[in-house]
DNA sequence: ATGCGTTATTCCCGGTCAAACATAACGACA
DNA sequence: TGTCGTTATGTTTGACCGGGAATAACGCAT
């Protein structure tokens, strides 16, 4: 196979990872960053913010997430002494951290096939 | 983690693989395909046409692929006998048979994190 | 010569999806 | 009571992408 690509240095394997349920996707790469921004910044409009994305999305994408798990991920909140905010339930950061694993164990995945691809 | 999910039997991990290039996608599940097709029935046409794709989108990805490979994976020619057709280069039937191993290889990863999510 | 089926390429159009915009409700605090 | 920042939600706008139509070239066959 090696012998297809023009450099191979810039060819490699890439991919993506997520979990789905029976109708939409539940948490992948996207949605994992998004819950790690709410669990450092405490609102979903900051972590929107962050990450350059409309807070429509982003509250969009926390529904769809809170909606499909048994236990809700994120815990909202509105009006008080900053006009609301946002933080991980116990779920949500167990979610955080085992799809982290995951996430770990794919980049392992993808190098090792990548180091195969050049060999 | 399980307890975050409503079903377990409806909960899996899944993904997408594909090679890339510096600039543009080289290879996905939906190319291997494509070139499947190609393989099977010699045309760009009637593969696109049992893919239900059009024509011109095969067509693009074929020369996609060919352009970013050292050595094309699928030649062409226009005119003769049926109008003119497509077949693999060795190039290519390599390319098909690595990916799909690659391919194989990274279904029995989602699987074994499908299993270990259900755990 | 003419026809045929394919490759090769351009142009236009419509569907889709997210961004942007708008607005309401909420609750602490001054 | 009015302000503030946030959650919550509907509506409109706009960009992008693929589909489809149109066209040319090609080369064998009749």
């Amino acid at each position: 196979m090696k012998d297809v690509f023009p450099d191979p240095a810039t060819f490699r394997v890439n991919g993506r990872l997520w979990i789905e349920g029976p109708a939409d996707r539940f948490l992948g790469i996207g949605r994992l960053e998004l819950l790690q921004h709410i669990q450092l910044l405490g609102s979903i409009s900051k972590a929107a913010q962050a990450m350059n994305m409309s807070y429509k999305r982003a509250w969009e994408l926390v529904s769809s997430m809170n909606t499909q798990a048994r236990v809700p991920l994120v815990s909202t909140q509105t009006g008080g002494q900053r006009g609301g905010g946002a933080h991980l339930t116990d779920a949500g950061a167990q979610a955080v951290a085992d799809f982290e694993a995951l996430q770990l164990r794919f980049q392992a995945f993808v190098e090792a096939e990548t180091a195969r691809l050049h060999g």
